[in-house]
Parts: structure tokens; C-alpha cells; sequence
DNA sequence: GCCAACGTTGGC
DNA sequence: GCCAACGTTGGC
């Protein structure tokens, strides 16, 4: 059982899009290591957040689960898709996908902002500097921290109040 | 195997 | 839209 981080960008599928369908294959990942992992460490029944990209609050917004082991993707295989990889032959597959299920949205979205000021996270690879990585893992103690994040309201940027 | 050029990611 | 950081490509 591991915990993962996976990124999409809302405007191209997002968390309420995966609520309406209730599944989805998560397909297009085209970088090795992201790859590797869908091959070799990610299993059914493993937790990730589903985290918003390149839009106006980047952040976690919610956890889904892996619902199948990797398999090859076929949107590699296919001249007229987007992610078409002419080099993917089907016999060898280059690239591999899961399909994941929605489990929840968070009541609020964890921004990237304020995943920053926490030092617990400070060895979150999503936080490491440069990082381009759309599939990751977390480690389970840093899954803990940001799904306890929740119960508190913990709105950094909200204004104080006085108190007599 | 080196590395410059190029394309992409993604925060801001 | 800008641009830093990074991965990939391809000439040599």
C-alpha cells in the first residue's frame, strides 16, 4: 500500500470531472520515471491526491484510488491522439497507465502556498525546487500531515481578529 | 558519450 | 505572457 500525488490541469480533466465519471483511465503520462512507477510500484487499491496544475489556485483538491494494475496506453497507439507516441509499438509497449476511481474533494484545496509553509512536508518531491513530475509518491507521513490539514480550518491569509 | 538546441511544464 | 527548470533529441 503506497500514497501518490498525480497532477492534471483542471481545464483539462479535473477533480469534478472524476466525480461525474466516477472513474478514469489517467492516460498521456509520457516521462520515464512517472512510467516507471505506474509499472512497477503503483497497485490497486493505493490512495492519491489529485492535484490541480498550471491554473489560478494550484493545489491538492481532493484523493482518488488506483483501481487497476498499469497497462499499456493506447492513446500511444493511436495517429490522431494528442499524446500519439510513433515510437510506442504495441508489441513493446513504451508507455503504461492505471485507471483511477474518485474517492473525495477536500473540503477546501490545499494550495501549493501554503503546502510550502509547512516543514513537515519540507521533503515533499511536489516542493522540491524545479519539480516537473506529474506522477509521485508520498510518503505515508506526509499523507498523514495533509489529510489531518482538514479537520483544522487553517487559513493562514485570513484575516486575524481582535479578541477582548 | 558529450552537450547544445529545443520543447515542455507549470508557477507566477 | 514570461521565463526558470528540466527532459529529450540529435549531431558529432
Amino acid at each position: 500500500m503506497q500514497y501518490w500525488l498525480m497532477k492534471s490541469e483542471p481545464s483539462e480533466f479535473s477533480l469534478d470531472d472524476l466525480q461525474r465519471k466516477g472513474r478514469e483511465p489517467w492516460d498521456g503520462v509520457r516521462n520515464y520515471q512517472a512510467r516507471n512507477w505506474f509499472r512497477d510500484q503503483m497497485q490497486p487499491k493505493d490512495l492519491a491526491f489529485f492535484y490541480h496544475s498550471n491554473c489560478a489556485m494550484p493545489g491538492i483538491v481532493g484523493v482518488m484510488e488506483i483501481l487497476t494494475p498499469a497497462y499499456p496506453d493506447p492513446t500511444a497507439f493511436a495517429p490522431d491522439n494528442p499524446h500519439y507516441d510513433p515510437k510506442s509499438d504495441p508489441a513493446q509497449p513504451r508507455w503504461y497507465l492505471v485507471d483511477v476511481g474518485y474517492v473525495a474533494h477536500f473540503p477546501r484545496t490545499v494550495s501549493l502556498s501554503e503546502l510550502r509553509t509547512y516543514p513537515a512536508l519540507s521533503e515533499l518531491a511536489l516542493l522540491r525546487r524545479g519539480n516537473r513530475l506529474s506522477v509521485m509518491p508520498v510518503a505515508a507521513a506526509a499523507w498523514a500531515f495533509i489529510m489531518g490539514l482538514q479537520a483544522g480550518p487553517a487559513l493562514p491569509s485570513a484575516p486575524l481578529r481582535e479578541r477582548h
